[in-house]
DNA sequence: ACCGTAGGACTTGTTGAACAATCCCACAAG
DNA sequence: CTTGTGGGATTGTTCAACAAGTCCTACGGT
């Protein structure tokens, strides 16, 4: 039993450059129109439409549609179709539990430098948007950010899992009236725990990255379950 | 607005009793070979092979290949065919990150008692199959009993993660030679971390439970780079 | 012996058509 | 108002075919 001897893969870290299989760019495409709210959730997606209309076999729709389910982006009920996931108030409340054990513990016992680096990055970014008044992209910079705080704990795993969570978040974020005044806020907020966690103060930026998450959440459940009651 | 009318979904609790699709059946299937080891890591799926053998037609095993390989538990390359994922060291210490901590927080900020009831359940699980000598389902008790911690945290979507993450390491559990060897030590450190947790000790349980996965870690990380070296 | 390469066998990728199973809705009967 | 009962549309699943890519092998040049 020797060692297998290192393919290119190994040498070159893992990085695969291949063609993307149809199923796969057709699930790209919709994941990209659903977390942009231009698929809005509830939506059905007709096996016989949709694949008309995007040049491919059902059989490969139907492919596209396993990957999405996977991600939870779709909801398939068996004879009845697919339709675009819908977040209720209990959703939300999951995912924001999800997101303060793993941010803050994160932030508390940091080990990998890699993810300060992202949050830096991603808080010039949404410095810049925000002067540009394009807050769309104040909003990308944001879920840029948190994903850099979950890197901090140096789990690939554990990103991809928080990047499927704010895929879901963005299905809850249409919801949201006005854009500039869910992101505003979080800027200078974003700035000061990222200031924190430079100079090594763990336990005050997991506390403010606490607050931070209650008042998003709080934001977000009242957004989903409408302006009613 | 006036609240809907409440459905038979809502009276029985969300309760989904719907006949699985083909696909999710052979999910299902494969997902159990995988996980028991009866396939074990880089074995190929041939296309042709496993669905002449499952009685289903290509297209539909390919929908089960999209929901495994969201899993990890295969892994899809294209023009080449799906293999059972094998793990390396490296994915063997992303999981352990992850899993410290997820279920290190977890136990420090308990927030669900449904967890503690499991942890119970599974120690006693343990201790009985332990008398009876029957180590895997030993192993299976201690599964149980880390799920459980995680739910303490309460939330659906990150128990549902740590599932998968253990679906993901038992395909480095089959390396490991000796199944007693691995899982006896770990029978008493569950008791007594569940001991503490029951009794609020909070921050010794998740202590403990570091020390518990370190170990592991090792073990599991020896089997995996194998003898040599 | 060492490349590169040209062919061919085999597997996967993708499609279109077909039929079975199921759901939904409108309508009639009690 | 509730309870069948069609019929039409959609989904579930299979099959057969072809395109595209990979792997293996044999051949020729150096």
């Amino acid at each position: 039993m020797v060692a297998p001897p290192p393919t290119s893969a190994t040498i070159l870290g893992g990085v695969q450059l291949q063609r993307p299989t149809t199923a796969q760019r057709v699930a790209e495409l919709l994941r990209e129109r659903i977390v942009q709210g231009e698929l809005s959730s509830g939506t059905q997606c007709g096996e016989l439409q949709l694949s008309t209309a995007l040049g491919v076999s059902r059989n490969t729709l139907r492919e596209a549609f396993q990957i999405l389910v996977g991600e939870h982006l779709l909801v398939h009920e068996p004879h009845r179709g697919v339709f675009v996931r819908r977040l209720d108030v209990e959703d939300v409340r999951d995912i924001y539990t999800f997101r303060r054990l793993v941010e803050c513990a994160a932030l508390a016992h940091p080990s990998s430098a890699r993810g300060l680096a992202e949050m830096r990055a991603a808080v010039a970014q949404g410095m810049d948007a925000a002067a540009r008044e394009a807050w769309h992209e104040v909003g990308t910079a944001d879920v840029r950010f948190h994903v850099g705080v979950t890197a901090v704990a140096g789990s690939e795993r554990l990103d991809q899992a928080m990047r499927g969570l704010f895929a879901e978040l963005r299905l809850a974020f249409a919801l949201v009236p006005h854009a500039r005044e869910l992101h505003r806020p979080f800027l200078d907020l974003n700035a000061e725990i990222l200031e924190l966690a430079e100079r090594g103060q763990a336990e005050r930026a997991s506390l403010l990255l606490r607050r931070y998450l209650d008042d998003a959440e709080a934001r977000i459940v009242a957004a989903v379950q409408g302006p009613s009651s």
